[in-house]
Parts: C-alpha cells; structure tokens; sequence
DNA sequence: CATTAATGGTTTGGGAGCCTACGATATGCC
DNA sequence: GGCATATCGTAGGCTCCCAAACCATTAATG
C-alpha cells in the first residue's frame, strides 16, 4: 500500500513534507521514457546557463551549423538540425535581425536563400559555445567520459534506425 | 568546399537528388544534441505505433503510474511523469472524460484529487503497453540487450545529477 | 517547348508544454 | 482560536513545434 494520495498523519512527524515515493510501473523499463526526462533535463540545464537574455538551444544549434557548412540553405538546415522548416523560419528572420546571419538569394537557384555567419554571429557562436561546453563538460562529468562516446553511439544509432524505418513505411 | 546550397550541376547526373553531407559542426559532440533527436525520434515512432486514433504517450505515461500508484493525487503523478500539474489537468479530464480513470476527493485532504484507473482504462492500458512493448524491444534491437540497461541507468543519472544541481543553485 | 512533378520558403492553424496567478484548503506557529 | 505560509487543482497567456496549404521556381518528361 503506497498511499500516494492519502498521507498518513504519524509519519508526518517523524518526516515533515518529504516526497512521497512513487512508482513509476510500467514506465521503469521504457528507454523513450527515459529519453524524454534526460532530454528535459538537459535543455533546462543549459538554458540555465546560457540566461533567458540570450537565445535557446535552437539558436545554438542553427549557428552552429551554419558556421560548419557556408551557403547552406534552410532546408538542408533544418534536416541537420532536426526541425521542421517552418519552424526554422521565425528563427532565421530572429538571426538575422541581431546580424549573426547574413542570408542573400542563391544564385544558381533564385528560391533558395544561402545562409552565412556575420562577423558578429561568428563572435555570438563563440561566447554561446563557451556556455555549451560548460554544461557539455559537466555531462562527461556525469556520464563519465568512458561512457560519452558510446552514449552519443547509441542515440545516433536510435535516431538513424527509427528514420530508417519511417522511410521503410 | 561543401557547397550545400550551391548545388554543382555536373555532378547531379551521377547520382540525381542525393542528399548533401552537412557537417554538424560544433553539435558533433554535445550529448545534448543527441538527447534531442534521438527523443524526437523514439516519439514519433512510437506515436505512430499507437496511432493518431489513440492517446499520445503522455497518456500511457499517466494512465501507467496511476496504475502502479492506486489513489495518487494529481501533483504527484506530474512529478512522477517529468510534466507540469497544469499540463496535466487536460490530460485528466480527457482521461476521465474517456471513462478511463475515476477521481474522487480525499477525505483527508479535500483539495486533492484521488486517481484510479477504471476497469476500462485497465483494459485500455494494457492494449497500449502491447504497443509500447513492441516499441521498446524495437529500441532494444537497435542498442542491443546488453546496452539496455546502461544506457537507461545513464538517462537516469543524467536526469537526477542535473536536477540536483537545479536544487542547488 | 509544354506540361507535370518536385523543391525552397513562408504563412496559418492547432497541439503540447511551461509559467504565473488565483481560489480553496491545510498546516505551522504563536 | 487566528494569522501567515504552503499546497492542490485550474485558468490564461505565452512559446515552441509540426503539418498542411500555398507561391515561386526548378527539374523531369513527353
């Protein structure tokens, strides 16, 4: 009998407002369960650390690539990034305003745009990249660095089989 | 030179509309990054599994720990599940609505809710664990038995070392 | 060429989630 | 008992995301 619900009055007094402990049931063995809580976890953490003045993760992100890849149109940022093109739209327009992202039409292809890091984008990368690898380090730390390679193995291996899949339907 | 938006026109013959390699850049690494996609994926699969016609896997998570937790109040079951109360209280309603979980008020606290599954929401939990069974020895497939229970007990260390860390700050 | 299909980008609509504020009740401390 | 504080559940507002519809342009096919 857990009696989540229904707090006992005695053992109150011996333990004041402790968390109840709670079951999980079937949930305990479910890795997308699990997924789920890590990736939520980590996303507060390094919003935490980059400050609510600064941009999310999604920002990180787009930078990133664009600085790896120069004249990458939004389509093919959005696949690497994983997110949907119409959600990359606002972002973009966001980076562009700040000027850490130059955008000019392609001109082998006058529907695409190509996109560039500005100077200032290119400082921006920088000092985000700083907070990533602040809160990536303290990962390591928790994962222990024997384990990080084959963590990141794993979850690659996750999102290439399941889209392996989708494709196969 | 990698050129993703710039496509050469002399190399679509050889191998017409191929996907062009971009670079991750500095994401290669962050184990952050990888969380993400990697959920997003394990998501969607499983959304698929159970099809549009059912309920989401927020509500196998909830209607799973009401199950193992007779008489959980609401406050409860979102910390258990990682999502906020108010996200939570559509959840409910439309799983009382269904005829799934019945609430009634506690005796001993009468703001708090009491949850149960119904017979029916029994019923309906165990159709959806069949689902999230076949779901999860997929991803037992791709990361291999042995890996299982690592990687689980890595997401959850994550989970609770970086949410120690909120509680410290 | 002309017509059809595919692609890049934006807009719109809806869902899911969080945060804040609120009313109602409970608890703790005089 | 009486007041301050904490807790349970809900409502409103906001952000983020995806999917579908759409326009403009490009590629494929006859």
């Amino acid at each position: 009998m857990t009696s989540t619900g229904e707090p006992k009055a005695h053992n109150r007094a011996q333990n004041p407002r402790r968390r109840p402990q709670v079951s999980l049931g079937l949930l305990r063995n479910f890795i997308g369960f699990h997924l789920r809580r890590a990736q939520d976890a980590s996303f507060e953490s390094f919003a935490h650390r980059v400050g609510a003045a600064d941009f999310g993760p999604g920002h990180f992100a787009a930078l990133s690539v664009i600085r790896a890849n120069p004249d990458i149109n939004q389509v093919n940022l959005s696949r690497a990034t994983g997110r949907d093109k119409s959600t990359l739209t606002p972002v973009i327009r966001n980076l562009v305003k700040h000027g850490f992202v130059q955008r000019h039409r392609s001109r082998t292809d006058s529907r695409a745009y190509c996109l560039n890091l500005t100077p200032k984008g290119e400082h921006h990368l920088q000092k985000l990249a700083l907070h990533a690898e602040a809160h990536d380090r303290r990962l390591d730390q928790i994962v222990g660095e024997i384990h990080k390679g084959l963590l990141i193995h794993l979850l690659e291996r996750i999102v290439t089989e399941l889209e392996h899949d989708r494709r196969r339907r």
